[in-house]
DNA sequence: TATAATTGCTCTAGTAACTAGAGGTTCAAG
DNA sequence: CTTGAACCTCTAGTTACTAGAGCAATTATA
């Protein structure tokens, strides 16, 4: 058994963020100590371990939600787990295109240039997106 | 002179976040109509077009609002308008290095399996962190 | 010009996923 | 047995908005 703390220490998640998991309902309430401190068994812990996993992989809670639910009911297939990982994926690969543009433009709003705020790059480009070439719309 | 309405149309914002960027202090307080109207003219359009493509670009209302005051004192060279861009580029690098490793575990743990939850790649991989080749910590 | 439809106003509260703080209790070490 | 760290609950704050209530102003149509 775990008090919240070594479960903290152990999964790497804080120790308000377990218990706002817990409310939250992604974390069955834990059993309590005689005087009122939640207690974990390594089931909590290994339930924690996957919160922590998915949110690291960027899952919202209520996917993960999803997740766990799916995981719980042995009988109903993987393609609907598959379906949430693949929106997932898409959802990524959506982010990184949009980083990548982004990116461009940082680049070449930062150039050097002759340090008057007048001529400044990275205030005109903001100003103008005229100026822009990456079309990010 | 605009309405807010036709602001939001111009600018592609819109009206709430508007008058929530005017209440946050990112753009001055519009003057009014006689009745109690926001009136907008070149001058807002060209501050809210920056406000847009600022966010569009991933910075955050503070460094924006950093930015437009950089901009409002011409003396101040553009070194720290450069500094922000910068930094904020540097997030923007790192976001996408985060992502990339992110979509290669999502699409190994998407690869097809036998649809039986108990084998799912998907349920296994996020329960089992040590399945994970990419180490994403 | 009268009226209806649209747009605008303020204010409060809700969203995601936590984080921080107040004020008090329990636990483990010495 | 006492001290100090860790724990408890509860409320409120964070970011960048979004939604809704209830009412006022403006614009379009008759």
């Amino acid at each position: 058994m775990f008090s919240i703390g070594q479960l903290s220490a152990h999964t790497g998640v804080k120790v308000p963020t377990i218990r706002y998991y817990e409310q939250a309902g992604l974390l069955a309430p834990a059993e309590r100590s005689a005087g009122n401190q939640r207690r974990y068994s390594d089931q909590g812990l290994q339930r924690l371990a996957f919160i922590r996993h998915a949110r690291d992989l960027g899952f919202a809670l209520d996917d993960i939600r999803e997740l766990i639910d799916l995981g719980e009911h042995p009988d109903n297939g993987c393609r609907e787990a598959h379906d949430i990982a693949g929106r997932h994926l898409n959802a990524v690969r959506e982010r990184i295109k949009n980083l990548r543009r982004l990116e461009q433009e940082l680049r070449r709003l930062s150039a050097d240039d002759d340090g008057h705020i007048a001529d400044c790059n990275v205030i005109r480009s903001l100003a103008d997106h005229a100026l822009c070439t990456t079309g990010h719309d």
